[in-house]
DNA sequence: TTGAAAGCGATACCAA
DNA sequence: TTGGTATCGCTTTCAA
C-alpha cells in the first residue's frame, strides 16, 4: 500500500503551462498573472495540492525537522516538556522527532545517530544521567549543528540551555521547611554527575547556612534514582539517633518512594517528618499526604528550547552568542509539610 | 547555522570515479571490483559517510517516517505506548513523528494535515475523544494510505487495530469485587462515544448478570473526563440512599479524582467503599490505598501497531486484510479492594 | 567492471 | 509574463 501525490507537473500539464509558472504562481510571485495565479490557486485548491517537504528538503538542504532526545518518555516532566516543544515547533512549520535514552549513554549516542542520519536541522536534549562525557554533542556543536540543551546540560559547551533555577528552587524549598519548624532538615539528593542535583545540592547547603541551622553531612543521602537505592537512603535517616525532621527529595520520585518507606515505620507525615520534592505532576494532590512542591515551569521550558533553536538556526557560527535562560520555579505548598508549629 | 554532509560525490572524486560506482560499491553491489568496494568503504568509514536520507526518501517516494497521533502526550499510558511505538519503528529503521491532538476534534484533524505534508508513510492513531466523525480518516483510508488505530478505534473503517479487550477487563474487575464481598458495584463511565467506554460499560452490566447481582441504573453514571464531572458523579452516588459499596471508574484519573472525593467524606476505603480503576501507571501504587487496577500491556500495543503498519504497507491495497488485535488485561489487586469479608 | 545520464519534485536563474 | 533548465543527492538503467 502507497499513495501517490499529486505534483506540480500533474497541475502543470492540466492546465497546459509548465511546472515553473504552476510553483511561481502557488508561491503567488509578482511576475506571474492575476489569471494564471487564479487559475493555478484554484486547481491546487480543487485537487488539494501540497508540495513534497521532501522534495524541498532536497533543494534547501534543510529537513524542516528538529530532534529531541529525552531521558525518558514515560516521565511527566519530559511529557511537558515534550507539548511544549511539540507545540512551539509545529507553529513555526518545523516537526519533531522524539527519541528517549532511557537514562543510558549508549542508547544515547544510538538515538543521536539514527537523528542525525534522517537529517535533522537541530537537536534538543536532555542527557542521560549516565552521560559524563559529552564527546558525541561536541562533534555536533563543532560541526555547527543547532544544539539545545534543556533541562540538563554540560557546562563544558559553550551552547543555548534551557535550565530551572535548581538553586533557589531548593533554597526555597528548605526556607519553607524552617519556617514550618524544621531544624533537622535531610536531603536526598540526586546523581552528582547531574548539574540540577548539585545545584539543588548547593541550595540546600547554603540555605541551611543561611537560616543558620547547623549543617549534618549524615543528613545528605544520594540516591541513583532506582527504588532500592531510595530504600536505602530513606532507612539510613531514619535509623539515625538524631532523625531528621524533615526530607528534601531530590524529585517527585524520590519523595514518593521515600513517603511510602516513612509510612511504612508509622511515622507521621509532616508531623514527625516533612516532605518537599520537586515535580511536575498532578499525582502530588493524590498522594497522601499530598506532597509539597517546586514546581518547574516544564511546557515553558520546551517552548524557549524552540525558540533558542530557532536563535542558534539563524545565526551564523562567527557571531553566534549561546544564551542560558534559567526559568524560576514556583514552591506549591501542600500537605506533607503543613505542620502545627 | 547549518552543516554541510558528505556525498557520494566527495568520495568519487576523493578516488577517481564516478558516484554510480561509489553507490553500488557501498551497497555491495555483485558487479563491482571487490578492490574498488574495499576502497570505497574505507573511504567512507573514515569520513564518516552516511547516506542522504532525505534524497532517498524522494527518490523512493517514501518518507521512512510514521506519523502517531495520541489524545494527550502527557498522559502516562500514552506515553508508554509511544516508547513502544518508537522503539519498535526505530529498529526498523523508521522515524516517529508524534502529535497530539489534546482530545479535540479540530486539533486532530489539523495535526493529519501537518503530518500528511510532512510526508508520513502511514498514520497510527487513537482518535480524540470528541471524535464521532471520521470522514479525514476515511479519505485517508481510501487513498491507501496504510491506517492503524491503537487503544481507540472506529469501527466502521476496516482497517488494522490494536485494542485491549476492555469487556473482559470490566468483566474482571467486576468479578473481582463481588469475590471480596461487594453487592451494590456502581460504575463511572467514560464518554459513551469512545469504544472503550461501551466495551467497559458492556462488560460491567453482564458481570453483574453473570454473578446474579441486581443492576442499578442509578449506579451508573458517565463522566466526560473532567474534574467537575467525577465530583459530579461521584457525589451523586454518594448521596443514594443506598450507597454504592464499590465504585469501578472507567480509568485512573476518575477512580483518583474519586477517591479523594470519597475519602474527604470520611468514608474509608475499602471498607465503606471499594475501588477498582483501569490504568497503566506506577502511581496507583503511591496513593493510599494503593489502587486495584485493570493493567493494560500499554507497551506492547505500541510494538504491535508498529508491526501492523507494516503488514499493511507490505500488501497490496487489493488483498490487504486487516488484522484486530485484542490484548488481554490483568487485574492487579492492590488495597483499594483488600477488605476483610 | 565502470560510467553517463535520467529521474524523484520543487525552486530559481536565465532566456525568450 | 512565461518556459526551459540546472540543481539538490541518490539509485538504476543502459551503454561502453
Amino acid at each position: 500500500m502507497s499513495y501517490r501525490q499529486l505534483t506540480l507537473k500533474d497541475i502543470a500539464k492540466e492546465l497546459n503551462t509548465s511546472v515553473a509558472t504552476v510553483s511561481r504562481a502557488l508561491k503567488n510571485h509578482p511576475s506571474i498573472s492575476d489569471q494564471m495565479k487564479k487559475k493555478v490557486m484554484q486547481l491546487a485548491t480543487e485537487l488539494n495540492y501540497h508540495p513534497n517537504s521532501i522534495a524541498v528538503s532536497l533543494l534547501k538542504n534543510r529537513s524542516y525537522t528538529i530532534g529531541v532526545i529525552v531521558p525518558e518518555i514515560a516521565h511527566n516532566f519530559y511529557s511537558i516538556v515534550m507539548e511544549g516543544i511539540e507545540n512551539a515547533a509545529i507553529s513555526a512549520g518545523y516537526n519533531v522527532l522524539f527519541c528517549m535514552s532511557k537514562e543510558s549513554k549508549e542508547r544515547e549516542v544510538n538515538v543521536l545517530s539514527t537523528l542525525l542520519h534522517s537529517r535533522i536541522d537541530g537537536l534538543l536534549i536532555a542527557p542521560s544521567k549516565e552521560t559524563t562525557d559529552y564527546k558525541h554533542l561536541e562533534t555536533l556543536f563543532n560541526r555547527e549543528m543547532p544544539l539545545i540543551f534543556f533541562d540538563r546540560h554540560c557546562a563544558e559547551i559553550p551552547t543555548s540551555k534551557v535550565l530551572v533555577d535548581d538553586y533557589k528552587g531548593a533554597f526555597k524549598a528548605v526556607d519553607h521547611l524552617a519556617s514550618v519548624g524544621c531544624k533537622r532538615i535531610a536531603h536526598i539528593a540526586g546523581p552528582q554527575n547531574l548539574s540540577n542535583s548539585q545545584q539543588r545540592l548547593s541550595g540546600y547547603i547554603d540555605a541551611l547556612k543561611a537560616l543558620n541551622l547547623k549543617q549534618n553531612d549524615n543528613y545528605i543521602v544520594t540516591s541513583d534514582l532506582t527504588k532500592e537505592s531510595v530504600r536505602t537512603c530513606t532507612t539510613r535517616l531514619l535509623e539515625m539517633n538524631e532523625k531528621p525532621d524533615a526530607i528534601f527529595a531530590y524529585n517527585s520520585f524520590l519523595a514518593f518512594e521515600s513517603m511510602l518507606i516513612v509510612k511504612d515505620k508509622g511515622l507521621k507525615i509532616p508531623d514527625d517528618i516533612a516532605f518537599v520534592g520537586f515535580a511536575n505532576e498532578p499525582m502530588i494532590s493524590y498522594i497522601e499526604p499530598s506532597l509539597t512542591t517546586v514546581l518547574q515551569p516544564a511546557y515553558r521550558m520546551g517552548q524557549e528550547a524552540v525558540k533558542l533553536f530557532f536563535n542558534q538556526l539563524n545565526s551564523n557560527a562567527k557571531k553566534f552568542a549561546p544564551e542560558t535562560l534559567i526559568l524560576e520555579t514556583k514552591l506549591l505548598v501542600k500537605a506533607s509539610s503543613r505542620r502545627k508549629t
